[in-house]
DNA sequence: ATCGGGACCTGCTTGC
DNA sequence: TGCAAGCAGGTCCCGA
């Protein structure tokens, strides 16, 4: 489900709502995602203050405020994960809902939710210092000034893997899931399946460009739908109209029609994973 | 070092 | 209508 923009839109909407707020209880319904959650350090966060919500790559940071300098807590989606903030005391867990909160914020309760039928998704701590097994070895934040094509074209060099595969890697730059790899591919006229050795550094330029705006047109679109994507203040994304090619197999290229050519868009498999491009005008 | 593939898990859609 | 297969937005880890 959540590719960057929406994790960005549900940092957005979670800092709106929950930074100041005092975490008084927490509640598991299991003691594992995608890796085991650290109940008892968990728990030591209860009574601290949530300052603000950050965002590393897809992963969510609720920054701490406390004069002990408690961890931090590390949220991650998955495929499948939604967060809820709600005013009103939940009854029943929903299905999938693995672990609520309860806050207090300007004297008012509220309550955090956390529902994920995948499990791929992660909860854990980060100590004040940052590091973590999960952050370390991150590459550059698409949107950030330290990527370049420079970097980029470096990240790319040597290797025989596609470039699109190639994008994916959080080595090379955090961020770019699926979806917006097929999309910046495209906005590269870049064909997926290149290899990414062969990508020139103009190319790489293009790219960069690419991957930057498409993430960022999604980010102030709302982040997509696809399906039964919610944002944090529970209201829907609306980019998946914007997608160029993703999940258009079959229907016209909107860069060759507008320039008055035909082509269809097509899928392929890359790394193991759906890949839309237009034969035509990628290369 | 690089790579391809498998793994984790559930739900929805598709096809017989 | 029922059931099995295939597919899904992420990413870690393994063996070659």
């Amino acid at each position: 489900m959540p590719e960057l923009p929406e994790v960005e839109t549900v940092r957005a909407h979670l800092g709106e709502r929950i930074a100041g707020a005092r975490i008084e209880e927490m509640a598991f319904r299991r003691d594992d995602l995608r890796y085991p959650m650290p109940i008892a350090a968990l728990k030591d966060l209860r009574g601290a203050t949530i300052r603000s919500v950050a965002r590393r790559a897809k992963y969510l940071l609720l920054q701490m405020d406390a004069e002990a300098g408690p961890p931090n807590a590390l949220i991650h989606l998955g495929m499948s994960g939604r967060l809820f903030v709600e005013a009103a005391e939940p009854q029943d867990f929903a299905k999938h809902e693995h672990w609520r909160w309860t806050l207090l914020r300007h004297g008012q309760p509220l309550w955090l939710r956390y529902v994920d039928p995948r499990r791929f998704g992660a909860l854990d701590v980060v100590p004040r210092d940052g590091r973590h097994r999960l952050l370390d070895g991150l590459g550059p934040e698409p949107l950030g000034a330290h990527f370049t094509a420079a970097w980029l074209e470096g990240q790319l060099r040597g290797k025989r893997i596609a470039v699109k595969v190639a994008i994916m890697d959080a080595a090379a730059v955090v961020g770019v899931g699926n979806i917006y790899a097929s999309e910046a591919c495209f906005r590269a006229s870049l064909h997926p399946l290149r290899p990414a050795a062969g990508v020139t550094h103009a190319e790489c330029r293009m790219l960069v460009a690419a991957i930057r705006s498409v993430l960022s047109d999604a980010i102030a679109a709302g982040g997509s739908t696809l399906k039964d994507f919610v944002g944090g203040n529970g209201a829907p994304g609306y980019f998946q109209q914007q997608l160029d090619v993703y999940g258009r197999q079959g229907e016209p290229c909107l860069r060759c029609q507008r320039a008055g050519n035909v082509s269809a868009v097509e899928r392929t498999v890359a790394g193991q994973r759906a890949t839309f491009f237009c034969p035509a005008c990628q290369t």
